[in-house]
RNA sequence: GCGGGUGUGUUGAAAUUGGUAGACAAGCCAGACUUAGGAUCUGGUGCCUUCGGCGUAUGGGUUCGAGUCCCUUCACCCGCACCA
């Protein structure tokens, strides 16, 4: 029997299937371990090669931790709500739910045949109704509760309640949106609406106003991970800033707490700077500032994380869009500010990122005091200040700061360094190092003794405080689309209220059509009796990551109608152990899934902090196109890659599908698209070979590698080995299905130590310590890469042990059988078909992972002196099995070792095969 | 501009703490068996050469010894980008 890797893989395929071979159970009497892929948004085009990598990968460490003993949550679902099946279904009137089914089922079909161990009775869809329910859950969980700055942690929305009702704002120590100050006495006179609008300064899951990234297209707002370059990343298209009210997570309050537990988490370095960078921490001064405008005068706090340099202040600069660019501006200036005012209110987001180097402001008219000074300095308007960090107000000192710097160049404005023998005739000077000098009492101080002294004046002065500002901003969590989970949120007298916790889920209505409305209305607008007791519900639904944020909880318990997870389920799985997935979630996803849990975890609902213990970044598998070369001038007329330089020709991509190693299959050509039904070639070597570029992978660009192809040519198992023996998981690279064949080849040949043609030659004698120690040392090896996430090394080993195997003629089930063991996490069909003709009746899954003995692996060594000068100086261990000739040839090569360390009294030289490991020096 | 990362044959890539660089594959060359093969097997394959020498982007340093550690320069990739 060959190996016949369709039958071989339907037939298991089938068998796991029906025997539930992967189902995995709550088990206190083994150790859990929770292996999670980054659930996948179905679309319409399929999977391609590039989407199973992670997969593969993360299904390996599966299979393996099985081995080991482990009992393994290993499940899959799909993010289901989501942009591109609402857009297919404005254009074309279907339902996005039968879009998305179908891309579901197609999606399942493609990764059964790849042979993954998902226990699929966990599976969950986001955009199904009893999954949604939690999602609903949770918003309302959020919207009931505020976050207590000084227990750092969330609370019951009653627990502030009742502090208002006792002691009004006085003593409260909450996180919100601005200061509040008011006594118990106003709190209690206040109407319920006045009630409700002063809580949504403090609920986690608040309504508020403020400026949003409003798509127009997608006629949506988005929050600002789903913008890249002024440009939604879904789709593409422009996103302008424009000020809307809006449901909001107040993940701003979970900054430092987000921050500091990274430092906990086995994540790439790269990807936790990523975050932190993302959460933007930055610790500075506020500090009070009197402007004078006419004869009023205002207080103006700006924000800096450089007071020490306040003596060089020689303007300061509020952001257009603050609300006392108004206030400070002297009616003479008037005209010129709203000129200016409207000329950035008129650039879209993308323009201003492309114009950033672009100096433009305006003068206010008015005159702020520096506060340490005493001296007067103008005050300036500016988009280069953003309203939204800060304080929307800056005090500027452009010798220190190459941004001020640039603009009072531009403004002829003054230039002061407080710095010591600093030039700042072309540019500024930024470092953090020097003496201050023009600094009253800081004058002699190194700057990083300035800076918290400057603080400490500051402060005992009254006019500012040490402050921490963080970039993260609180996300947006409306969109105007149809395509999500409905907010379970009516207007009672206008006042938003959840729904009852069992009225829950409220589900997406029907609608006849899944565009906005005609007075721009969300397309929940148009669903009939869109209402709650006679009160109208909420019409905007949440946005992707909602649903995507709690999901890995639910697959611990997927099936529970009364809590998102029971404490059981919980407590067992705890977190996730490895998850795997793209980078491009670094500041999406997983900051949200990430303060999801922290909520959750506060309110006790589930028992650890941070959801991703290690967490593994696949690399994007890249397209390899290639290209015909057609000759201008001529219809059909096509030149080979080595001669096109001869003529002038013009690329064109060919669908990698019909090339080969770069060779073109021409008679595939001439029937892939009727204009080339009658191409004509000129070749060369008698063939025509392709030229190639790496691309992204795009049906337009023709390099899609469909992973069903593959499985019908090599086999899924083929499939498995080749894509982890490609390189790295966590590097990019391009797809190239050249060098398949070696992995494929490895099979056979590791077939062939169980078959000859038909016969079953597997044996029962003794093995040899040779096979013993080839065996044993792929166990060694395995187990250490496999734990490092290191699979490509790993099947080199395996192909080294098969090629040790094969030559010695080895057939003895005491090794064979382990080493199918060992194979099945990576070729798991080929492993079981082969275990089951061992004479096994379980899967090979049910095995345990073959015990590694050192000592079959152990080089037998035996220890020459080496002379030097005619006298001994040093003895070296080689391997027994070693040649005269290669003795001498390693002994020679430590002469010229020798001649330094002659005089340094050498006793010993250790050498395992051929390696110094250590040399021993007498005391 | 700031932050992080990577540079090794024709190609994908290996190389515990610094210790025989290029494992394992792909490609290519030669041969065997075949009616044939995109099957299988064997041998060769970093570069220059006669001994021998040179080789891990570049230039320097530490070391008996550097792909690995330190500094310089260059190239590429990723992230952030007026964040005060």
């Amino acid at each position: 029997m060959d190996y016949n890797f369709r039958e071989i893989e339907k037939k298991w395929q089938a068998y796991w299937a029906e025997n539930k071979t992967y189902k995995a159970t709550e088990d206190p009497s083994r150790p859990p371990f929770y292996v999670l892929d980054m659930f996948p948004y179905p679309s319409g085009a399929g999977l391609h090669v590039g989407h199973p990598l992670g997969y593969i990968a993360s299904d390996i460490f599966s299979r393996y931790k099985r081995l080991k003993g482990f009992n393994v949550l290993h499940p899959m679902g799909y993010d289901a709500f989501g942009l591109p099946a609402e857009q297919y279904a404005i254009q074309h009137g279907i339902h996005p739910a039968v879009t998305t089914t179908k891309n579901i089922d197609r999606y399942r079909s493609q990764m059964d045949r790849i042979g993954f161990s998902y226990d699929w009775d966990r599976e969950v869809r986001t955009c199904d109704p009893s999954y949604y329910k939690w999602t609903q859950w949770a918003f309302i969980k959020m919207f009931e509760s505020y976050y207590d700055t000084a227990l750092d942690k969330a609370q019951p929305i009653s627990a502030l309640v009742s502090a208002f009702e006792k002691n009004g704002t006085e003593g409260v120590n909450a996180a919100c949106g601005e200061e509040l100050s008011f006594t118990a006495e106003q709190w209690n006179a206040y109407s319920e609406k006045e009630k409700s609008e002063v809580l949504m300064n403090y609920r986690i899951a608040y309504q508020g106003s403020t400026s949003v990234n409003w798509c127009p297209a997608l006629s949506t707002v988005l929050a600002n991970d789903e913008v890249k370059d002024g440009l939604s990343v879904r789709g593409g298209f422009p996103v302008e800033q424009k000020k809307m009210t809006q449901w909001q997570l107040r993940v701003s309050a979970y900054a430092e707490r987000l921050l500091n537990s990274l430092d906990s988490l086995e994540w790439t370095d790269s990807l936790k700077e990523m975050q932190r960078n993302w959460i933007g921490r930055s610790y500075g001064t506020e500090v009070v500032f009197k402007v004078e405008t006419g004869d009023k005068t205002t207080d103006v706090t700006i924000f800096t994380t450089r007071v020490d340099t306040i003596f060089g202040v020689t303007f300061m600069v509020l952001a257009p869009e603050s609300e006392l660019t108004p206030l400070l501006t002297t009616p003479d200036r008037k005209a010129e500010v709203d000129e200016y005012l409207s000329y950035v209110k008129k650039k879209t987001e993308r323009e201003r990122i492309a114009q950033t180097k672009t100096v433009t402001g305006v003068f206010s008219g008015s005159y702020g005091i520096n506060p340490l000074t005493g001296e007067k300095v103008p005050v300036w308007i500016s988009e280069y200040v953003l309203s939204g960090y800060g304080t929307g107000a800056i005090m500027a000192v452009p010798a220190h700061d190459s941004r001020d710097y640039a603009f009072a160049k531009k403004f002829s404005l003054p230039i002061v360094p407080i710095i010591e023998g600093c030039d700042v005739s072309e540019e500024s000077f930024d470092a953090k190092d020097g003496i201050m000098c023009n600094s009253g009492f800081l004058n002699g101080l190194t700057v990083k003794e300035a800076i918290p002294a400057a603080m400490d004046y500051v402060e005992s002065k009254g006019i500012g405080h040490r402050k921490v500002n963080y970039r993260l901003r609180d996300a947006i969590f409306s969109r105007q689309r149809y395509w999500g989970e409905p907010f379970p949120i009516y207007y009672k007298d206008g006042i938003p209220t959840p729904l009852p916790e069992d009225k829950l889920p409220l589900t997406l209505p029907e609608i006849d059509q899944y565009k906005p409305t005609d007075s721009q209305e969300p397309p929940l607008a148009r669903a009939k009796d869109w209402t709650y007791e006679g009160y109208p519900l909420e019409t905007s639904t949440m946005p992707g990551f909602a649903g995507s944020s709690a999901y890995y909880l639910r697959y611990m318990d997927p099936h529970n109608d009364s809590a998102l997870v029971s404490p059981e389920a919980d407590n067992y799985w705890r977190h996730v152990d490895l998850y795997v997935g793209g980078t491009e979630h670094a500041t999406g996803h997983l900051i949200y899934s990430r303060f999801w849990n922290k909520f959750l975890f506060d309110l006790g609902y589930v028992c650890e902090d941070e959801p991703f213990r290690k967490l593994i970044n696949q690399g994007m598998i890249q397209g390899r196109s290639n290209f015909v070369y057609r000759i201008k001038g001529t219809e059909n007329q096509y030149v080979s890659y080595g001669l096109k330089d001869q003529y002038d020709t013009q690329e064109i991509h060919v669908d990698v599908n019909i090339v080969t190693n770069d060779v073109l299959d021409t008679e595939a050509f001439k029937k892939w698209m009727p204009e080339y039904a009658n191409a004509e070639f000129i070749l060369e070597d008698g063939k025509y070979i392709c030229g190639s570029a790496v691309e992204k992978m795009s049906k337009s660009m023709y390099n899609v590698v469909n992973p069903d192809v593959i499985c019908d040519t090599y086999g899924a198992d083929t499939l498995r080995l080749y894509e982890m023996f490609l390189g790295p998981v966590e590097q990019s690279k391009p797809w190239d299905t050249k060098g398949i064949d070696g992995v494929n080849r490895f099979l056979r040949k590791f077939w062939r130590l169980f078959y000859d043609g038909d016969k079953f030659i597997v044996n029962d004698a003794k093995p040899s310590a040779a096979e013993l120690k080839t065996l044993h040392k792929l166990i060694g090896k395995e187990q250490a890469d496999i734990e490092a996430f290191s699979y490509n090394t790993t099947i080199s080993a395996f192909m080294i042990a098969v090629n040790d195997l094969t030559e010695k003629g080895c057939h003895s089930r005491e090794i064979l059988s382990p080493m199918v063991i060992l194979l099945s996490p990576f070729a798991p069909h080929v492993a079981e078909e082969l275990w089951h003709d061992l004479g096994n009746t379980t899967s090979v899954t049910d095995a345990s992972f073959p015990e590694y003995i050192e000592a079959y692996t152990v080089e037998d060594s035996c220890t020459y002196a080496v002379s030097f000068n005619g006298k001994m100086r040093f003895t070296v261990d080689l391997p027994k099995s070693m040649a005269p000739a290669d003795v001498e040839t390693h002994v020679r090569s430590l002469e010229q070792t020798a001649k330094y360390v002659a005089d340094m009294n050498i006793v010993k030289v250790i050498v395992v095969p051929g390696k110094i490991v250590n040399i021993v020096l007498k005391k």
